[in-house]
DNA sequence: CTTTTGTGTTGTTTTAAATCAACAAATATC
DNA sequence: GATATTTGTTGATTTAAAACAACACAAAAG
């Protein structure tokens, strides 16, 4: 936000689809629990106006509240899987393909610090 | 997001581990195809400060900038499935409980409009 | 009908997110 | 060794996200 990046203002197709589709699926567990935006937001600790956000999809909106509010609905499990290294196979085959001068590279560990 | 909320100033345990796991997972995919920083940054649309504060799992950066690195790096289907209301088994059976006096339900549909 | 609750909208204020520049440090490449 | 690239950090600027108030409307409850 604040100088707003492109890919806020005008995030790709399958970026666009992803934040609908989450704050609809948000929407959809919040009623299912008979919840209003009111109580939920305060469970999460945001205000009724960032959660009106979220289940519109706002993509300027930070990732904090998005996860607070699948925190607060019990959903957070979902978002463990996400990007996860043993999953990612093509990133899997790259690494190991390790040809010989594909990038700089110059970071020793791959996993983390 | 300026005035910034409870839940981005001190997320919950299990929101900040998925943050945390989120940023290292992308910097994981990157570092794996052989990336720098300023590279992927600029095919996701933003600098190369926010990549590395995504990295670091920063709680305020916006959700877009995050599902933009996901997309950059080939990884956006693993959002797919998250809050899928047809796996959510709690919602459902709340659902279907209906309890009288729950609380207020106002809205007719439940899935969308 | 009246009251209550939930939601949508608009405008205002606050304030920190995002950018940029410049430098230092680390790593890779030659 | 020297050079190029990547990354980290710090400080300054810009600007829109988040909160808030106030209103209207809808739907449910009395």
């Amino acid at each position: 936000m604040t100088r707003i990046s492109k890919i806020s203002k005008s995030p790709p197709a399958a970026v666009e689809n992803v934040l609908n589709q989450l704050g609809r699926n948000i929407r959809t567990a919040r009623l299912r629990r008979k919840l209003s935006r009111e109580n939920l937001a305060e469970r999460i600790g945001i205000s009724r106006y960032v959660l009106a956000d979220i289940e519109k999809g706002k993509p300027t909106t930070a990732i904090a509240a998005y996860l607070g509010a699948l925190w607060a609905l019990g959903l957070i499990r979902d978002m463990r899987e996400v990007a996860d290294p043993d999953r990612d196979e093509e990133g899997k085959i790259l690494e190991r393909a390790r040809s010989p001068k594909t990038a700089p590279k110059r970071r020793k560990m791959d996993d983390d610090f």
